[in-house]
RNA sequence: GGGCCCAUAGCUCAGCAUGGAUAGAGUGCCGGACUUCUAAUCCGAUGGUCAAGGGAUCGAAGCCCUUUGGGCCCGCCA
């Protein structure tokens, strides 16, 4: 239970004296105190003020006093502050052997709050018609993280890439590869999700622009696509797939994985929509339109006239909300599944199979990817059809907060990184679009980072082989980029600076990824194998004891990262613990002290923090390399 | 016109959910530390009317209201 024991002690304890007074009823808080304020801090003084019409200061003097009384076993002693705080100090001989042998085990950093249960987590679902771009990185980087962080709070998550394969965007390039004459090779080997995104797509629509009347050839391809057995559409079926196989080389080459693939084509075909459909209406939650803008129109009612929704136009096809809708229902499991699957070819790294949908009926074979409940992460800009989608399926399905949109703000580039792209933007921060060509993609930003960190690796170890170089420089440039994806919150606007995304120092990867390395050179140069079998009175100095108790945090950020859906707090988490391990490494030198005891606890505590770091660097999708 | 989000040091951001102690980092600028377990590091200095105003509270960066500035969304497009 870590550092989580010492706050059950006091808790328990102050519950007691509580009672003892027969006050109940009172919600106070007990936390790791602010450096210089002991170990734990309690709030409970504040609380009771009113209540017993005295002072804080007061109450948290008689408190302390009582608090003497209590069995302690993690708490040496209690102390009123003058502020009315009711401060804690730890029996660190006892809170260091605690903490640090729970850190060797398997199951450190796990909590228990999914108990089992199975949560969907849908991230990625971009248009199968151009490479991602930076933005699209956030989007990814964010539901990896989120997934990791909720298996290890004890969901069973299955992670969910929903491929938009229909649809305007995937018919302007098939109207390019078949009607302007695109090759449907690449030239010069060029990457083929790069090829039909910055050539094809671009250039097809800047045609439209240009002469309005091809906007018939554009319906027409987008008619045809619509039957699933047409040449049109067996064509755009082939064309997506492999741009598709090239998203997901970007994807893996990140770290990232996925559980099942959703095509967006086979969803319309299935016929989820029509069963959705027909449950709404008995559920009187659509609503046919006789007069009025929409009339002719099924619409969702919203606050007001002006919010009403059409999800099936008057012409009898669905709106692009409507095609969310039965996904949505699909994703919670409440229909019936319409699908069989198969093995994605070709396969996915770290040995996790990939499936994926298919309408095949031969050789069939059924799986299970739904879940109890939902995350949905999509950018923000789409809240007003989430929040339509997400109160919809709570009048589905009656588990509270069973669908959750997991929203973030845009990435945008700054004026600058515009520049040199060829838009003056007159130093504001420009948003990307695909179909201008207005973007940074997620391949080149990685390929310009490792170029660099190839660089400062040689420079470091002039003696390391070319492969070696090559595994950090891929695992630093990985880490740089997700951490620079996840490490501010949700709702911040991420303006994207390609020469600032190049920083190695301060609050990044490579910081605290270097940390790792120092503690993994301390090891190795000690040619001991660190135990627990150690004393750990030795473990005294002030360095040491933030660098335990940091440690010792790592299930109550899992737990808080897990409860808020906020990836960040495990980014700051690796953060706050490596800046501890650096002054740890300035103050307590570990090897070579002459004392063999001293140094085989340091070693404990050194080996300790490279085992949560490792752990807390995974949950970020982010490795760990033993030099750099 | 309606709705959502943002505003804290020159710049980029933590802290806000659950009000309480001295508002913290990084970066920048200035200065210092490599014959030492890796300087992708560390130490010091500089830098704040927490956008403005009001309210409730013993107490507000945080809660409520108003205003200002910025971003986004509001189609029988997707």
């Amino acid at each position: 239970m870590t550092f989580q024991s010492i706050l059950d002690e006091i808790d328990n304890n102050l519950k007691k004296i509580l009672s003892d007074l027969s006050i109940s009823d009172v919600q106070f808080s007990v936390e790791p105190a602010k450096p210089g304020f002991g170990d734990v801090s309690s709030n409970i003084s504040f609380l009771l003020a009113k209540q017993l019409k005295k002072s804080p200061k007061d109450i948290a003097q008689l408190l302390s006093e009582k608090y003497s009384h209590c069995t302690n076993t993690l708490v040496l002693k209690s102390e009123s502050h003058p502020s009315g705080y009711l401060n804690f100090y730890a029996n660190w001989d006892k809170l260091n052997q605690l903490i640090i042998s729970e850190s060797y085990l398997e199951t450190c950093g796990d909590v228990d709050i999914g108990n089992g249960s199975t949560m969907v987590v849908e991230h990625t679902s971009v248009n199968p018609n151009k490479a991602l771009h930076i933005g699209h990185i956030r989007n990814i980087v964010i539901g990896d993280t989120i997934s990791r962080i909720l298996q290890k709070a004890n969901y069973k998550v299955n992670v969910l890439n929903y491929v938009d394969d229909s649809g305007l965007q995937v018919a302007d390039i098939i109207v390019g590869f078949k009607h302007f004459g695109y090759d449907q090779e690449p030239p010069d080997g060029k990457k083929f999700d790069h090829y039909c995104g910055d050539d094809v797509y671009v250039k097809t629509t800047e045609k439209y622009d240009a002469d309005s009347s091809l906007e018939e050839i554009r319906k027409d391809v987008l008619k045809e696509l619509e039957d699933g057995d047409s040449e049109t559409a067996m064509f755009a079926d082939k064309i997506t797939r492999r741009v598709l196989e090239a998203q997901l080389e970007t994807c893996w080459n990140l770290g990232v994985t996925y559980d099942c693939l959703n095509f967006e084509s086979q969803i319309i075909r299935s016929g989820l929509w029509n069963k959705i459909f027909e449950k709404l209406k008995e559920m009187n939650l659509v609503e046919f339109e006789n007069e009025g803008k929409n009339s002719g129109c099924w619409v969702i009612r919203g606050e007001d006239k002006e919010e009403d929704k059409v999800i099936v136009r008057s012409n009898g096809t669905a709106t692009y909300i409507a095609k969310d809708i039965p996904y949505a229902a699909w994703k919670l499991g409440l229909l019936e599944d319409p699908f069989n699957y198969e093995k994605y070819v070709p396969e996915q790294p770290h040995s996790r199979v990939l499936w994926q949908t298919t309408l095949n009926k031969t050789n069939p074979i059924s799986k299970d990817f739904t879940g109890e409940k939902v995350v949905t992460v999509i950018d923000s800009r789409q809240s007003r059809l989430q929040k339509i989608i997400t109160s919809l399926m709570g009048k589905f399905k009656s588990v509270p907060d069973a669908y959750n949109h997991l929203g973030y703000e845009s990435v945008t580039l700054s004026s600058d990184t515009a520049k040199t792209l060829g838009l003056d933007t007159d130093g504001k921060q420009a948003q990307m679009s695909g179909r201008k060509g207005l973007y940074v993609n997620a391949d080149s930003v990685y390929d310009i980072l490792k170029e660099k960190t190839k660089d400062e690796t040689k420079k470091r170890h002039s003696e390391m082989s070319t492969s070696e170089i090559d595994s950090i420089a891929h695992s630093v440039s990985v880490g740089t980029l997700r951490y620079e994806m996840i490490k501010q919150d949700l709702d911040k606007i991420i303006t994207f600076d390609l020469t600032k995304s190049l920083s190695l120092e301060g609050d990044t990867a490579p910081y605290i990824q270097y940390t790792h390395a120092r503690a993994s050179r301390i090891i190795e140069k000690s040619g001991r194998t660190p135990t627990i079998d150690v004393d750990f009175s030795l473990l005294t100095e002030k360095s040491e004891l933030d660098l335990i108790k940091n440690i010792g945090l790592f299930n109550l950020q899992v737990r808080d990262a897990t409860n808020n859906l906020s990836p960040k707090v495990i980014a700051r988490y690796c953060y706050d613990l490596a800046v501890s391990f650096n002054s740890f490494y300035e103050k307590s030198k570990v090897l070579d002290l002459g004392d063999v005891e001293l140094e085989n606890s340091r070693l404990c505590l050194v080996n300790s923090f490279k085992i949560v770091l490792e752990k807390a660097l995974d949950l970020l999708g982010i490795n760990a390399p033993d030099r750099m």
